[in-house]
DNA sequence: TTCTCCAGGATTTTT
DNA sequence: TCCTGGAGAA
């Protein structure tokens, strides 16, 4: 995450012309391209290095006279990767001939490969990091390759150029995007944004919501843009009145982003493959730096970033992919699998090398999880193996339902945990969709076991969050109507939806950024649609971001944005309201603000001379911008890891259980009706198991309760894909399950099974104050049912309302 | 303009 | 089952 800051490096600000020009944006916030490093803000040196870098391009002379790397000589280096390396992990590290592919299998080190590559770059190749660009899935995985490499050559990486494609091309958008005319203060609207956005876009169409659902236009643009379909083509490609309304849709959501200098994800692909296209000089700049490209999970890129590497890669034609196609689980966003499939085609003299010997999985997880797989057509035949004994044979437990599912599970962590002090990190449940983590969660709780959930509500799109951070992304970006209508009215001003209505249509007309209509509103005469006392709550508004403005000089970064909490009555408004959830609310702002100082932090070390703190928070927002959930999994914290499988790419758990395996569920009952999403679901199973480095545990239950509905369910037919050779049928006790269990007797017999004697005759009654382990202070609202089996529902002061069973929450009076 | 209540839809996966 | 958003009243 570190290197994000780095771009931010030639922003300048001029507070002269504030809330000016929205499409010459340069004055404003002029950036310098990477092939302008004149007002380069680095020490002298390093500015003189990148700059002779990019004109004459030799390493050696650079090497020479300025690097200040401290490598040691390189045999001993390729010593140790001859050493941790196996023969074909290698050669794949150490061609640099030309285009390669490393198609490989699960665990087989292609991650590893990556990392290693890098390393061997600059170690022994002796390239300078700035020439090298890496990119992988997440944010995460491009910070834990950071280290690894960090680790490995204990050298700096500053100018390395490592991220997602999603942040790779914000970067370079940042940079260069004005020569498209992006404005570079450009803000990126995730899915709630892009909600809004197409909202007005149909209400300005007349389309209604209810003829067309906004989710679902949404969708046909972003494939549209997958394939590179601007609205004209798009329009001319309409097949029916539908598409035709479609496309008028899809025009105007265009107008509005640019409107609002805005980029949606696929906006931040297709744009910046436009500006390597259409502007061959700034292509060039790029191309020529990258001496190498690295791509790690290459089988679930699509054809946008396939058209990113092909132009970066043009000048020197050298780029390492890896992935497997058996892992390939996100073509319904539109992963394209011939990307890799046709590697060979698109780029000349490529090499392939293939990786068999899996490091990860016991022999029967790995034979399990190939022959699973194996079903799908249409796949290349890999070969893996590994020298790794037979191991625990795969579980299978058939449960009454999913709350005995949870409690089944948790017994087995608890026992792991207690019997074979198993740290919870070591630890992994897995499940196909999101509703489901809701009871691991709450058995989680219950017992007090640590636990982290991956994905679900992610921090940065909590309500509150995204309230400020709307207000920092309108001072950013004063065109930003999505986040103005979002806090224009937040707290209440009296400035309701009419009115605001009113000043956008008034803004478009006038092609004035919001933030400037609404301060000039008040001193036009003419405009009659929006009554004065208004137009003067609208000035009133506006006032306050210049007031922010004006001190982002003084303050900083954390102390700005607590500014603007405050000045802006949204804290005071949390604190007067007596929703209890707004306690954990303000917390989560607190917890915000904090990130905020950390941020902060790494910015200055990495860029020491001073900058302003507008471009801190620019830097910090895009940084929040494009986190992914599985980001949130922190290194060093001892928690039960709980997330859906596609979250679970990439990482490996000694112990990893499943649930869910039903027909329906997984694979899901939208994917019942295609072939190649039954195909899809497999892989992801196939990606599911092969996570599991000791154990794998597959649950599935005989009842399901979906929308407050219960529902009978039959096996997955993945269960009976593996063959019985690796699998053992797991008993949920010593009993065989009967056919149905009431859940509460279930839950019963499980706890009494489990450490309990714990649980007090205490009787609560609504009103009463109690205090519980984790959870802190709280009113009980309400208890259904008697003695130690009783379920409090308890208001807490920190995480708001809960519903606990009285034996494992161990609540007290107080 | 704001608040409250009710109906109806939702959940497949995410940068 | 829970949440959202729309409609209608204060
Ligand atoms: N040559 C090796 N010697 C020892 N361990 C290795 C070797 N290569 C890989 N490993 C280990 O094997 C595990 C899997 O490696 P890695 O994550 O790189 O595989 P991968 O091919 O990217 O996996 P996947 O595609 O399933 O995500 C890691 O724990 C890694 O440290």
């Amino acid at each position: 995450m570190a290197h994000m800051s780095l771009l931010y490096g030639t922003i300048c600000f001029s507070h002269d012309s504030w809330l000016e020009n929205r499409s010459k944006g340069s004055r404003w916030f002029g950036i310098d391209s990477i092939s302008n490093p004149s007002r380069y803000p680095f020490p002298l040196r390093r500015r003189v290095v990148e700059y002779l870098h990019d004109k004459i391009n030799t390493n050696e002379w650079i090497d020479q006279t300025f690097m200040n790397f401290q490598i040691e000589n390189a045999t001993p280096f390729l010593n140790r990767l001859e050493k941790e390396l196996n023969p074909p992990q290698f050669q794949a590290v150490t061609y640099t001939d030309g285009p390669l592919l490393v198609l490989a299998g699960a665990g087989s080190g292609k991650t590893r490969v990556i990392t290693y590559r890098i390393a061997y770059l600059i170690a022994v190749k002796r390239l300078a990091p700035w020439n090298i660009l890496a990119v992988t899935f997440t944010n995460k995985a491009a910070g834990e390759m950071k280290e690894r490499v960090d680790v490995i050559l204990r050298h700096s990486l500053r100018g390395l150029w490592l991220g997602t494609f999603h942040s790779l091309c914000a970067r370079i958008l940042r940079y260069d995007g004005k020569a498209i005319g992006i404005d570079p203060r450009f803000s990126i609207y995730d899915t709630t944004d892009q909600g809004a956005a197409i909202k007005r876009a149909m209400a300005v169409c007349n389309v209604s919501p209810k003829e067309a659902k906004p989710a679902a236009i949404l969708a046909m643009i972003s494939k549209a843009k997958n394939r590179l379909e601007w609205p004209e083509q798009f329009e001319e490609n309409a097949r029916d009145e539908y598409e035709v309304r479609a496309a008028r849709v899809y025009k105007t959501y265009q107008a509005i982003l640019r409107e609002n200098n805005a980029l949606d994800f696929d906006d931040l692909l297709i744009e910046a493959v436009r500006l390597l296209l259409h502007k061959p000089e700034v292509g060039e700049t790029y191309q020529k730096r990258f001496q190498h490209i690295l791509v790690d999970e290459y089988q679930d890129t699509n054809h946008p970033q396939y058209l990113f590497l092909r132009e970066l890669a043009k000048h020197h034609n050298r780029i390492c992919a890896v992935g497997d196609d058996d892992q390939s689980i996100y073509r319904w966003r539109g992963a394209d699998i011939r990307n890799i499939l046709e590697f060979e085609r698109d780029f000349s003299n490529v090499k392939i090398i293939r990786l068999e010997q899996n490091y990860r999985s016991t022999r029967n997880i790995l034979a399990a999880a190939g022959h699973l797989v194996q079903q799908n057509s249409g796949r290349h035949k890999k070969t893996l193996w590994t020298d790794k004994e037979d191991g625990e044979k795969l579980g299978i437990v058939r449960l009454p339902d999913e709350i005995s599912e949870a409690i089944w599970i948790l017994n087995e962590v608890s026992r792991l945990y207690t019997e074979k002090s198993t740290p919870y990190g070591r630890m992994a449940v897995f499940y196909r969709t999101n509703v489901q983590s809701r009871l691991f969660e709450e058995e989680c709780i219950k017992r007090g076991v640590p636990y982290r959930l991956i994905g679900n509500i992610a921090f940065y799109e909590r309500k509150e969050i995204k309230d400020v951070l709307a207000y920092c992304r309108l001072l950013i970006n004063p065109a930003d109507m999505v986040s103005f209508q979002r806090i224009v009215n937040l707290p209440k001003r009296k400035l309701g939806a009419k009115a605001v209505q009113c000043l956008m249509d008034y803004a478009s007309l006038m092609k004035l950024p919001i933030l400037k209509a609404a301060k000039t509103i008040r001193e036009e005469k003419h405009e009659a649609t929006i009554h004065p006392t208004t137009r003067e709550r609208f000035y009133l508004f506006s006032t306050l971001f210049q007031k922010w403005h004006s001190q982002t000089k003084t303050l900083s970064l954390p102390t700005l944005i607590e500014t603007i909490v405050n000045d802006c009555g949204y804290s005071a408004m949390l604190e007067e309201d007596n929703d209890p959830q707004s306690q954990a609310r303000l917390d989560n702002i607190h917890e915000f603000i904090t990130a905020a100082m950390q941020f902060e932090k790494r910015f200055d070390a990495e860029i020491p001379s001073p900058v302003d703190t507008i471009v801190k928070l620019a830097a910090f927002l895009e940084n929040v911008a494009l986190v992914s959930q599985i980001d949130q999994l922190q290194e060093g914290e001892d928690a039960l890891i709980l997330m859906t499988l596609h979250g679970a790419k990439g990482l490996e758990f000694p112990y990893v259980f499943i649930a869910g395996m039903e027909e329906g569920l997984f694979p899901h009952s939208k994917s019942l009706d295609s072939k190649e999403a039954i195909e899809e679901e497999r892989r992801l199973c196939y990606v599911g198991i092969t996570r599991g480095q000791m154990r794998v545990v597959l649950t599935h239950v005989e009842s399901r309760r979906l929308y407050g509905r219960s529902e009978w369910t039959r096996p997955s037919r993945f269960l009976q894909e593996i063959p019985d050779r690796f699998v053992e049928e797991l008993c949920w006790s010593d009993a065989k399950p009967s056919l149905y269990h009431p859940p509460g007797v279930m839950e019963a017999f499980v706890s009494f099974g489990g450490d309990s004697g714990d649980w007090r005759k205490e009787q609560f009654e609504p009103g009463d104050m109690v205090n519980h382990r984790s959870f802190g202070f709280g009113v009980v609202l309400g208890v259904e049912g008697e003695g130690g089996r009783a379920r409090v529902t308890v208001d807490f002061q920190e995480i708001g309302k809960k519903t606990v069973i009285q034996e494992f929450a161990k609540l007290t009076k107080v």
